[in-house]
DNA sequence: ACTTCTGTCTACCAATTGGTAGAGGACCGT
DNA sequence: ACGGTCCTCTACCAATTGGTAGACAGAAGT
């Protein structure tokens, strides 16, 4: 069956919101991208903040959903973290939108950071315990899980998603960049959790 | 002597650009801030993206002037990386619009993300070839300083920056949570790079 | 006194913005 | 055949956008 309307609109927002931004993108540009008019759009949404919500929900159970299948299965130690940053730059590979609206969500003064927020506590709570977890047993060196789970997450989302500083630092954005890339961060992170 | 009406206008623009973002701030609303007419503005500058290039590059050489302020020092080792993490968090916390406008700049399909890279350039090359230099010299752990730099970028420029993401999971943003988040940063770095 | 230059303003403008009102077609169950 | 619902459209609209033209006031040079 053909993708319906409305999800056909909130596949274009997510590729607009997630480059453009937010503030950048009409819903004239919206529709004109998807061949409609934007009365459509608003047939669907009852406006263009709206839509961005819709957005920003899909993309956060998405997201969610990626981890939720991770801890799954259950995995010790640095073994899952490194687990966890492939699914993450598969993920940046396959849909860089969805990491760019993250950024555009989560940037100073937004708006929807709280609609972001309600999806992603559970799983940071979750990698919270789970770095205290691992902690405890010895199988990672001990700090304030806090901080700790904050620098990984700017490691690993800085790492995976600032491709116009990585252009600028002269690093080829390949497909073999991004492997590389990946497995220098895995090197990375070993060594910053590694026990003592 | 007062300000003069040009510096005062970059002054609201850095504001503005840094935390609500180029499209998102008209030059109406610019010159509200400032109380005068957008006229005045469009005085100083040909053209709305013509403040928004001035900016960006008056923030670039303020960038540019603390990395060189600090390697002009010449310290060795993993105390040169600690020295340079306390001073970019010296900068988010005094000037948090000027990284955020580094953000703003670097996002994907950012329009003047080359003059960005023009003024940083020199000082990216300069880091490769410290990290390059520490690796052989045997105080630092050895890896690919390309890469290396791009995780210690992220790292950094994310824990100073990311603080919805703070909020989202908890972190206090207080001015005694910046300097736990920076020891903990410190901490982080120093056994990533610590040589095995 | 006259001119020139500098800075800020008022008065506009065409294009674009998000949003409303409502027409009309396609498909539905009856 | 027919009324209703679903969907997309045309036709508008008021507000805002970035930008132009030019008036006007003050200071400076001559």
């Amino acid at each position: 069956m053909a993708e319906s309307t409305r999800e056909r609109i909130l596949d274009a927002a997510l590729r607009a919101y997630g480059t453009d931004g937010f503030a950048a993108t009409s819903l004239d540009a919206l529709a004109a991208d998807l061949g409609i008019r934007k009365q459509t759009i608003l047939y669907y949404f009852p406006s263009k903040h709206a839509v961005f919500e819709a957005v920003v929900d899909r993309a956060a159970s998405d997201l969610v959903k990626v981890f939720e299948e991770e801890a799954a299965r259950g995995i010790d130690g640095l073994d899952q973290v490194e687990a966890i940053v492939k699914r993450v730059f598969r993920l940046a590979v396959r849909r860089p939108q969805l990491l760019g609206l993250i950024r555009e969500v989560t940037r100073p003064g937004s708006l929807s950071i709280d609609r972001l927020s309600a999806h992603t506590a559970p799983i940071f709570d979750r990698a919270r315990d789970f770095l205290q977890r691992e902690m405890d047993a010895g199988r990672m060196r001990s700090s304030n899980p806090e901080m700790l789970l904050l620098s990984l997450y700017s490691t690993v989302v800085g790492v995976a998603t600032e491709l116009e500083v990585q252009r600028a630092m002269g690093i080829s954005d390949s497909l073999r960049g991004a492997v590389a890339r990946r497995q220098e961060l895995i090197r990375f992170l070993r060594a910053a959790l590694e026990p003592a």
